[in-house]
DNA sequence: GTTGCGATGTAAACATTGATTACATACGCA
DNA sequence: TGCGTATGTAATCAATGTTTACATCGCAAC
């Protein structure tokens, strides 16, 4: 059978001009991090999948880096959103049960998309700095977690003694290392039988239960 | 002045053979980390660095993988020294006191020397599996905090509705996250006055001080 | 409609990189 | 002394990031 044009793998004729390259480069860039790591992404290859020349991507991104960065902020979109929607799932208006969904979305969202996660987390394959989108949801997240555990030490169900500062360190630190230590693989000697996502989760459990006090409800 | 033969930068004559030049590679590696960070290491640079052709490390190490993995195993070797230290430093015998031991000494090694902890911690640059030293010191840290937990746990220094297991996870993502989050840039909006290192410190101790239970001594 | 301009693509080129191959040299042991 | 093998060089290849000169399309103004 014969064909009047080109055609590219979805069967959309081959026009000149893409129409959608900025969001075709960017989901080629995912599919080849999901294949060979954040590391080994070619501009080249993504132009190829995204069924256009080589030089063609520097007319939306200025390098390499650009375009990862973008990716970057793809990811972060969908990490702040899986965030809200964990905390929008308990209908509790209990600061210390908010904190932990906060936690326990982030982990959810960073173990079942390790992908989006890997490519949020490095420092030296994007420009952090530079991505004001990046930036400020990072930063939301974390004040979110500061006013949380203000609240929750207001209301008497932090132990009086305790660090507030070195605590909302040590919770973010807990978090971000259970999500890293599931994408760098520390979870393959872990007991078969338990998921890593659920240990992630009962270790957060665990980590919550003795930093806070319960309430008298 | 003349010279009446070729010299390197240190000043050594210039022999076709190099005589040490599996150290110096891995030597001029760690530079090019410290300076560009170890996703842009190239194998031709550090054989310039090392004075030497561009095909001469592949005598040595089968890939750009295979040289990385070598500093990695340099690296791991500095760690477990490091971690060693710090359990002899401390005279207690207390299991406790020589668990929490082991993580200030890992976390002081990662944050003064974020170039060798950064290759340490990364999968996909380096091929953990196949390197038997790798594998076996870090299984030897781990098994280690597990024997010293252990032995806090029969001695009812643990609280005792604890599930041990869960606490192990806890304890090493909190070290791995905090040396992590100081590698990748997240303390720069902490207190100047505090030093990273110092308020990693601190919040490891915070946790330990609430999931264990003093000593009656 | 036609025109014309800016946005978006192509093709070709360049320097750099990882890796291989054929050849050169020198170390160390018989 | 002589020779084999480990270790180096030089040349080469394909892939990559990026730039430049040119081609084509989309769309607003006339």
């Amino acid at each position: 059978m014969t064909k009047s044009t080109d055609s590219d793998e979805a069967g959309h004729a081959k026009r000149y001009h893409h129409g959608n390259l900025v969001e075709a480069l960017i989901t080629a860039t995912v599919e080849i991090i999901e294949e060979r790591g954040a590391e080994h992404v070619s501009v080249r290859e993504a132009a190829k999948r995204a069924g256009v020349s080589p030089g063609a991507p520097f007319r939306h991104f200025r390098s390499k880096t650009a375009l990862l960065t973008a990716v970057a902020e793809q990811a972060m979109d969908r990490l702040t959103e899986a965030v809200a929607k964990a905390q929008s799932k308990i209908g509790s208006a209990d600061p210390i049960e908010a904190f932990e969904a906060i936690g326990q979305g982030y982990l959810e969202w960073a173990i079942t998309n390790p992908t989006h996660f890997q490519i949020i987390s490095s420092r030296t394959l994007i420009d952090f700095e530079a991505s004001d989108s990046l930036r400020h949801q990072n930063e939301a997240i974390r004040r979110r977690m500061i006013d949380l555990l203000t609240q929750a030490q207001q209301h008497g169900r932090l132990a009086p003694d305790i660090d507030f500062d070195h605590l909302v360190l040590a919770a973010r630190a807990l978090v971000y290392g259970l999500a890293r230590m599931a994408l760098d693989g520390h979870f393959r000697e872990w007991h078969p039988s338990e998921p890593p996502a659920l240990a992630a989760q009962r270790a957060l459990r665990l980590f919550m239960s003795r930093m806070t006090i319960l309430s008298k409800a």
